[in-house]
DNA sequence: TTACAAGTTAGAGTTCCCTCTAAGTCAATT
DNA sequence: AATTGACTTAGAGGGAACTCTAACTTGTAA
C-alpha cells in the first residue's frame, strides 16, 4: 500500500508518517523497486496503536519508549504490560476528571437557561 | 491576594498568570500601592472556569471569545451559553471516544497477562 | 543602609508536534 | 521527448502554550 492510501487509511498526513518514522516510531517500512514506502497490515495495526495512544493523551517520547521495547522482543512483555498499565490508570483518571468537567459545565449551562427569562 | 499565593491556589505559574493577562483572557487585575498584582474572589473563579475549560481540551482562543463576550456584558448571554453547549458537544463526544480507547487498552493489556504464561 | 525577597516589564527562548519547501527521482501518459 | 504526478530527502518554518531572562522597583528585616 502506497504513501497516499495508507494515509488516508490512518488519518495521518504522509508528513506525519515521515515525521514518525524519523524520530523511530516506525521502522522497517518495506520500500519498493522505486525507493517508495510500501505500508503492510502490520504497519496499519501498530499506526492504529499509536493512534489509540496518541488520541489518549500519551506524547510521542512515551510512545517511543513502548515502541523500542516492542523492538527488542519477548523480553520485554512485562515491560510493555506495565506501560500501558501506567497509561490505563493515567487515562482511567482522566475520564473521571473529563466527566466531572462536563457536569461543572452542564451546570453552568443551566445557569445561562435560567438567566435567560431575567 | 498576591502572586504566589494566588499562584498557588489556581495551580498556575505566575509566568502563565501574566501571558493570561496578556493574551486578554484575565482583565482589569488590581493593583496595590506599588503595582502589584492583588487578586479577588471574582478573579478565583474566572480564573478556575479557564482552567476547566482548558482542561477539556479547549484552546486558548476560543476561551478568549468567551472572555470577550463575558466582558461586553448581558447582551452576549445567549452567544455564550452556545459556545458552552458546543464545547459540551464537543466533551460528550470526547468522554465516549476515551472510554473506547480505555477498552481497546485493557483488551491489549489483557492479551499482555495471558501472553506471560507461554 | 544594605541586603533580600517578591514583585514589575518587554521580549526572547523552549517544547511539542507537526507541516512545509526545495530540489531531485521515477514511472506512466501524451 | 516532454509532461505529469506521486514519491524521495534534508532541513527550515510554524503554531500553541507556555517559560524564562534581564533589568529594574519596592517593601521589609537585620
Amino acid at each position: 500500500m502506497n504513501m497516499q492510501a495508507f494515509s488516508k487509511q490512518v488519518g495521518l498526513s504522509a508528513y506525519t508518517l515521515r515525521y514518525y518514522e524519523k524520530i523511530g516510531l516506525l521502522k522497517n517500512i518495506r520500500r519498493n523497486a522505486s525507493g517508495h514506502r510500501s505500508y503492510s497490515n502490520k504497519d496499519r495495526e501498530w499506526v492504529g496503536f499509536i493512534v489509540r495512544l496518541k488520541e489518549t493523551g500519551m506524547p510521542l517520547e512515551n510512545i517511543l519508549q513502548y515502541a523500542e521495547l516492542r523492538e527488542i522482543g519477548k523480553g520485554t512483555l512485562v515491560e510493555r504490560q506495565q506501560l500501558l498499565e501506567q497509561h490505563q490508570a493515567y487515562l482511567t483518571r482522566h475520564i473521571a476528571l473529563q466527566l466531572s468537567h462536563l457536569e461543572a459545565l452542564e451546570s453552568k449551562i443551566n445557569w445561562y437557561k435560567s438567566n435567560k427569562m431575567n
